[in-house]
DNA sequence: ACGGGTACCTTGTGACGCATGGTAGAGGGA
DNA sequence: TCCCTCTACCATGCGTCACAAGGTACCCGT
């Protein structure tokens, strides 16, 4: 019970950019929630599940980042589509330039004292 | 009290993270927390503050990521100065190769359904 | 009728960034 | 001497969120 565990100092790191992970793929059209998980899941270095994304989906909703809308399956449960909002959008791209700056200076100071 | 709190979906970001970025400039040589906060706050993208600093060398000493010794100032009161261990350059390299996965991740995803 | 895949959700735990505030040494000016 | 500032350390409390675990319900094939 010491190795791998959500509180690993790496498992931290993936905190606050999952939500915008989420929009942006939303932003390429409507999607429902098990088929975000499975998005994100086929990602490499992208852990997920759905303890992480229905709350997180319920997040923002709540802050008016995105809106939903039930759709019957042809086979299955009804799902909840999800789609941006303007909000939505421009939260995103905000983040974007947010996450290039944060980003950058991370490559910049992992570089720091490296001799390959 | 509504925006640019620590609650703003964006400050959430650097979960994680700093503790590395940390660890990349003690591998240039030993420094001391206050040191550490200067260096960390002249990043563009890194913005931080000796609340979060000081805690944060707390835990890597405990988990023996970091050593410390106190040295005398050639004015002013005695600092800490921080160095690696074994352990936190071990530690260090794996974060590393997580990071590089993770962050072309986050860009990979980003760039959906852009139309720039 | 029942097992498995799909699809939704809730609750609890742990981690940690940050704001705030507090202590103490050294040096300079009135 | 008294005070002010700068340096340098630290502790406390709040709020947020990733994740594990567990629960409900629908549909279909056997």
């Amino acid at each position: 019970m010491v190795e791998g565990r959500q509180g690993s100092l790496v498992s931290q790191m993936r905190r606050g950019t999952i939500a915008f992970c989420v929009m942006a793929l939303l932003r390429e059209g409507s999607r429902y929630g098990f088929d975000l998980v499975r998005a994100l899941g086929g990602v490499d270095g992208m852990v997920t599940s759905e303890g992480t994304i229905y709350p997180l989906l319920a997040r923002l909703r709540r802050d008016g980042l995105v809106e939903s809308a039930w759709r019957e399956s042809p086979s299955g449960p009804p799902r909840r589509y999800y789609e941006l909002t303007k909000s939505g959008e421009t939260s995103l791209r905000e983040f974007i330039e947010e996450w290039a700056r944060f980003s950058d200076a991370v490559d910049g100071l992992l570089r720091k004292g490296r001799q390959t």
